[in-house]
RNA sequence: GGCGCCUUGGCCGAGUGGCUAGGCAGCGGCCUGCAAAGCCGUCCACGCCGGUUCGACUCCGGCAGGCGCCUCCA
């Protein structure tokens, strides 16, 4: 399998099989429900996941959530850490709604304090950062390499919040001292404080993954600062750290990046209320993950229509044909290409062959379109009810009964010698 | 100002130097008491302008439009 790499620009193999393939993706700031936007990462992560086991790797998947930063203080003032708790369990809750399982491990910054800080007193004994009035920055000046993944040139990045306490503006915070109205801090050789944003993620990847790994994903938006800080910390002290860098596109709401700062977010949750689990998981299915994708009423909708597409073709006789895996695996192989796979399903339903398809879903936990319902009783009796109807050709009561049916939410499909009842959508 | 990405038919979206993507929607038909499901057929393409080539949607250049990042952002 093959994957394009932000770092190198270019398409590459993941090592040969069988053999671990290590994951670490950005997970979340907890201070708000988190929207449709934050969770593109999460279920390509998750898929990534399942194909590669799949396929035969060892693959393992971290997630981490940030329960502590500026945002959190500021949306909850003197009761940050409920707010974090919180908006932690609703993440855990949305996601979870995905029914794609949960990543091997989710670490939380709170929870890695001690390793993050040492860290940190390895980079300052090393040069690469310096402490001041109870800060801890990096010096960019000093890791030459600085850029290279983002294809930032240093002397161009803008200096946005004046910092008389750094050698140099570009020099970005690995410890922050504790500041009036911030409810929360650790001890540090630095005095009282707590994690910058970076630092966090080079240390709970290498914690959990170890100090290289095969690949690390994230959002676009994260290219830069993000993950350039995160590269030049563990590079800074010879870690090779990622292997591949694995960057979403953005989800577009309303013509633009959904999030929080443009206002124009709709909630997991929401979403999942309104869509349900397989059409959402289909919507992203259609768009390829590097690609900006649009949430819109037209794309939801025509997800809808496939999930239904796949459930109708669940119901009939399977033809027992079981070749051509090939044409799936060699699209998912080849940069995880889902609109490619997508059509390999639509052509196995439409030549009924049930068994690949429904392995093919799986493998994106798609498998409960095939599942069937059994109508209730009373609905069951208005069919029987119906049957008689048509026999005698009473065809007005027949049709008052098929409707009173589909009011009930079921419908009723003639079939040779007898009917089907279906759930309606 | 700097860095980068994208542009395929009504919509989503794959792909290739000459040969069918696939789906949704539409249209015609078959089947059906009527439907639904299914099946068959069918309309609609490669942003614009140049160049390379026997031939480009596919390669090169320019232009236009859209999007992302530049220390809050998945």
């Amino acid at each position: 399998m093959r994957l394009f790499d932000t770092y190198s620009k270019s398409l590459v193999d993941l090592p040969a099989k069988p053999g671990p393939v290590r994951m670490y993706f950005c997970g979340p700031t907890v201070y708000a429900r988190a929207h449709v936007g934050n969770a593109r990462p999460f279920v390509i992560g998750m898929w990534l996941r399942a194909w590669l086991r799949e396929t035969g790797y060892q693959a393992l998947l971290v997630h981490n959530i940030t329960d502590v930063n500026d945002k959190i203080y500021d949306a909850a003032p003197g009761a940050s850490a409920e707010l974090a708790a919180r908006a932690t369990q609703w993440y855990l809750d949305d996601t979870a709604g995905f029914g794609l399982g949960m990543p091997d491990h989710m670490p939380k910054v709170t929870e890695m304090v001690p390793e993050i800080v040492s860290f940190i007193e390895e980079l300052v004994e090393k040069g690469y950062a310096y402490p001041v009035g109870g800060d801890v920055y990096f010096r960019v000046a000093k890791f030459s390499e600085y850029g290279r993944l983002s294809g930032q040139r240093p002397d161009q990045v803008e200096e946005q919040e004046p910092n008389a306490l750094k050698e140099d503006p570009r020099d970005f915070a690995l410890w922050k001292g504790t500041k009036l109205g911030e409810d929360t801090s650790w001890p540090s050789p630095w005095g009282d404080g707590r994690p910058g944003w970076h630092i966090e993620c080079s240390a709970m990847a290498e914690e959990l993954l170890g100090e290289s790994f095969e690949i690390h994903g994230g959002g676009l938006d994260l290219v830069f600062p993000h993950h350039e800080n995160e590269l030049a910390q563990s590079r800074a002290l010879g870690h090779g750290f990622a292997g591949i860098w694995a960057h979403n596109g953005m989800l577009r709401f309303t013509g633009e990046k959904m999030s929080k700062s443009l206002g124009n977010v709709l909630t997991i949750h929401e979403a999942l209320e309104t869509w349900g689990q397989e059409t959402l998981l289909l919507f992203f299915l259609s768009g390829h993950w590097r690609k900006p994708i649009d949430f819109s009423t037209e794309t939801l909708e025509q997800a809808a229509a496939r999930a239904e597409t796949f459930r109708n073709a669940l119901r009939l006789e399977d033809s027992g044909d079981e070749t051509g895996w090939e044409a799936f695996a060699s699209a998912l192989d080849d940069d995880f290409d889902t609109p490619r796979a997508l059509a390999v399903l639509h052509e196995w339903a439409s030549a009924r062959k049930l068994g690949l398809l429904r392995r093919g879903l799986t493998v994106f936990s798609l498998n409960s379109l095939g599942d069937s319902a059994e109508a209730p009783a009373e609905i069951a009796a208005l069919a029987e009810a119906r049957l008689a109807a048509r026999a005698a050709k009473d065809f007005g009561e027949a049709d008052r009964l098929r409707d009173e049916i589909a009011a009930a939410g079921w419908e009723l499909r003639d079939e040779a010698g007898g009917y089907s009842l279906v759930p309606k959508r």
